[in-house]
DNA sequence: GTAGGGTTAG
């Protein structure tokens, strides 16, 4: 850079002095629309009026009959009077194939802007290629022009290859324009060898540098941070009288990038003195630059400068500094600022006055009610009103934003409260809006008062205020919500007939869903047919909820008629709802019936996923079906399913059931150990260890047991109780106590059964103390079954035992002395 | 302003 430095001032040395040769470059080369004769002016109407109509044929006798006329000024017309880039480009390449006629450089630049402008890259490449291939020759302006418009788009490195193309097959003779057109593309990107490369083609054609030549270098040297040489370059330009709001801004805004605040500020205040000053556009984006490094000192020095520069800051200005302001907690100067603006006849706007009172207290809202002026508009007072409500319903007050708006509706007029009266200047109907219902109505709900929030509902007519749809749903929805149906029910009636509103799917499905939440089936289905008159979808979130409970509740038949009904009217339901049903049914042993169900479903097209297949495999699992299981199982593969761990484990228990150990273990090396799919999990583990105890095979459910482990699998209570059950019933009741403390030591309490095998299997092997003392260990966790009790009776023979025994006789007779064995065994046992 | 609801071991 130092080196053209000094080529710079050489010549400005040199050559500047000569006036003549410092005359401003008036050649812009800019596309002036031709003027075209009435004749033209009819033909260019009846092109545009063809391009655009559709269907377009570019065949079309109309388009044939015109083409003889086609001269370059009218396609330049035409082409400036397209508003979609599309179709000017289908002009432009129908008008290149029209014979005898040829585009010239103009048409070409038209298209180039429209293209440009659309942002359309790839299309700029290929005019640029058209423009070098068609030998179209070009006055240094026009191909200026081009460039320019290539470098609008950031395609440097092609306008930097059009300017040698042309030149090289003498399609133009590029001037200082041309030149001073690409330097400014250029300096759109970080090329700063390409620039510097043209430079010194410039300087060595001995053209003199201007402003035009020196503002993109600045631009570059600033775009890339390399600030020494943008600053030396500034000073030439300063030198020589070049400077301009242009480079200014492009200096300032680039220090302030820099954070260099102090830079910033000196270079305004010696550009002022040079009678330079910022345009409106630098300004705001330098004081917004401020405000979003919390720099709001200088924001607010820049703001006061562009006043008196005469500018009038807009409304986005003040918002921007107001809301740095607040957040930096500078309050009182956010609200000065605000009062300056509305003094200066900005009227701020909610968006504005919502945000102030998130960071305003009560104390500074208040001021600012008070210091609205008297005879100021209603609309703007209202405006204020509702921040206030706002503002005490996000803090929670919501008795005194109800209390407030009661008071401006003027219905409150035996309030005793002094300081909400004093505060409320003006009074009645005109001083509300639906808004303030809205908020107070909205606030009410999220407190829970929803009686409230209807009341103040009721009253809106009062005050001619209309309600809206929102305020509607909101009360409905509330409504529903606690379980008010019928109050719902009213106002969605008093919504369509009193205030000629139409509900929404929100309104139709707030009750349907509470229909759903009732198990009210007819109902339901009533509201559904009347939702189908407004074509509005019932949520399938609510109609599955629906069978559920109807499923939990033993009512499947009413359940499966409920989704029939659905479809009945057009609405049908999903397979969630759907697996659901089939659960249902076969939780009440009507496994046909969900297999017919399922069957009944695939016929209508819809593909079963994996859980339908799930819920169906476990359910023949359960009833021993387990061949018919697998071949869902085998159906599932072929229909492109893969099974989860949830299918091979209930496959597992469906073999291990019928006593087929080996098939179930079969399924565990099945189980795809990709760590997406997670591998054998606790249940495979379980249920294999059940079932090879079951089996007769207790030593390999030790070894499961032990692999479960390594698996870094970690047993639970179930697990713990298959073991420990599995072990009794094989006759190996000292291995399966080691288990069950260990168990005990986990913090795990067993379920009674557990107890009942290991007492029956240590009773077996005549192991009478033994047997006593995990009575004692059972007893202290848990209390004696009771009657009723599925494992009373069995408890009660291993007592018998006890009892007929010397050994443990007396002891027995203690504990059923102190009554630990509960009230009924005292009398039978004796 | 509105997407989570259905599956396995005792």
């Amino acid at each position: 850079m130092r080196r053209y430095i000094h080529i710079f001032r050489l010549w400005f040395y040199e050559e500047c002095s000569d006036a003549l040769r410092l005359r401003r470059f008036i050649c812009t080369g800019d596309q002036v629309s031709p003027s075209v004769s009435s004749d033209s002016e009819q033909l260019v109407s009846n092109i545009v009026s063809i391009f655009t109509k559709k269907p377009f044929h570019r065949d079309s006798p109309e388009l044939r009959n015109l083409a003889p006329a086609l001269t370059t000024k009218v396609v330049e017309s035409v082409l400036n009077r397209f508003k979609s880039w599309k179709i000017a480009h289908e002009f432009f390449d129908w008008a290149s194939s029209q014979s005898g006629y040829m585009h010239n450089c103009y048409t070409i630049n038209a298209l180039a802007a429209v293209l440009s402008g659309a942002r359309r890259n790839a299309e700029m490449k290929t005019l640029s290629s058209y423009l070098v291939n068609s030998r179209c020759p070009m006055t240094p302006g026009a191909l200026g022009f081009f460039i320019r418009c290539l470098g609008n788009v950031g395609m440097v490195e092609e306008a930097d290859a059009v300017l040698n193309q042309a030149k090289d097959l003498g399609l133009c003779i590029p001037n200082k324009y041309t030149y001073n057109c690409l330097l400014q593309a250029i300096s759109r990107s970080d090329k700063v060898e390409i620039l510097e490369m043209r430079l010194k083609e410039m300087t060595d054609f001995g053209w003199e540098l201007d402003k035009f030549t020196l503002t993109p270098v600045l631009q570059m040297y600033c775009n890339l941070g390399r600030m020494k040489c943008a600053m030396r370059v500034f000073e030439i330009m300063g030198d020589q009288d070049w400077l301009d709001v242009h480079s200014l801004s492009i200096m300032v805004l680039r220090l302030s990038k820099l954070c260099l605040t102090d830079e910033v500020f000196e270079l305004i205040q010696k550009m002022e003195s040079r009678n330079i000053r910022l345009n409106e556009q630098t300004f705001c984006i330098l004081i917004h630059g401020f405000v979003k490094e919390s720099k709001l000192d200088a924001a607010l020095e820049l703001f006061d400068k562009m006043k008196r520069s005469g500018f009038t800051p807009e409304i986005s200005l003040y918002d921007t500094i107001i809301e740095g302001l607040c957040k930096k907690g500078q309050l009182k100067r956010a609200l000065d600022l605000y009062l300056e603006m509305r003094e200066s006849g900005i009227s701020p706007d909610s968006k504005l006055l919502i945000k102030l009172s998130d960071f305003f207290s009560e104390e500074q809202m208040i001021q600012l009610l008070e210091e609205l002026p008297e005879g100021m508009d209603t609309k703007m007072v209202t405006l204020y009103y509702n921040l206030l409500l706002t503002f005490y319903i996000k803090a929670g007050l919501t008795d005194k934003a109800h209390i407030m708006l009661r008071g401006i509706m003027g219905s409150d007029s035996n309030s005793h409260d002094t300081a909400m009266d004093s505060l409320i200047k003006f009074k009645g109907a005109d001083f509300v809006s639906t808004a303030s219902f809205n908020i107070v109505i909205s606030g009410l709900i999220q407190k829970g008062e929803v009686d409230s929030a209807v009341g103040l509902f009721l009253d809106m007519g009062q005050v001619h205020c209309r309600p809206t749809v929102e305020i509607y749903n909101n009360l409905i929805e509330a409504l529903c919500n606690s379980n008010k149906l019928d109050v719902a029910k009213d106002l969605l009636r008093e919504m369509e007939a009193t205030s000629g509103l139409s509900p929404t799917q929100f309104t139709h499905n707030c009750i349907f869903g509470c229909l759903c939440r009732r198990e009210d089936t007819i109902g339901a289905i009533d509201m559904v047919k009347v939702m189908r008159v407004y074509a509005h979808e019932p949520w399938i979130k609510h109609s599955s909820d629906l069978v559920k409970r109807l499923c939990n509740k033993g009512r499947v038949t009413e359940a499966c008629s409920f989704l029939a009904d659905l479809v009945e009217e057009g609405f049908v339901p999903d397979i969630v709802a759907y697996s659901t049903a089939m659960r249902g049914l076969i939780q009440t042993h009507k496994i046909d019936q969900a297999m017919e169900l399922f069957r009944d479903l695939q016929a209508q097209g819809c593909r079963p996923d994996v859980v339908a297949y799930n819920i169906l495999i476990s359910g023949l699992c359960k009833a021993k079906r387990v061949s018919e299981a697998d071949k869902l199982f085998e159906e599932m593969l072929e229909g492109g399913l893969f099974p989860s761990v949830v299918t091979y484990n209930s496959m597992i228990d469906g073999w291990c059931q019928i006593g087929d150990v080996d098939r179930a273990l079969l399924c565990l090396s099945k189980i795809s150990r990709k760590a997406q799919e997670g591998g054998p999990d606790v249940i495979t583990y379980t249920t294999l260890i059940d079932g090879l105890c079951i089996a007769g095979r207790p030593d390999e459910a030790l070894t499961m047991w032990d692999e479960m482990k390594r698996q870094g699998c970690v047993p639970h209570s179930i697990t713990f109780m298959a073991m420990i059950k599995g072990l009794s019933k094989s006759g190996r009741p000292e291995e399966a106590r080691s288990y069950l403390k260990e168990m005990l030591r986990e913090g795990m309490k067993p379920q009674i059964y557990v107890y009942v095998a290991l007492l029956e299997a240590l009773i077996s092997e005549q192991k009478l103390e033994e047997t006593f003392q995990v009575l004692r260990e059972m007893l202290e966790i848990g209390s004696f079954p009771e009657l009723k009790d599925k494992w009373h009776v069995a408890l009660r023979d291993v007592l018998a035992k006890l009892v007929q025994d010397e050994r443990t006789s007396s002891s027995i007779r203690a504990l059923v002395a102190e009554g630990h064995l509960g009230p009924h065994l005292s009398d039978t046992d004796r």
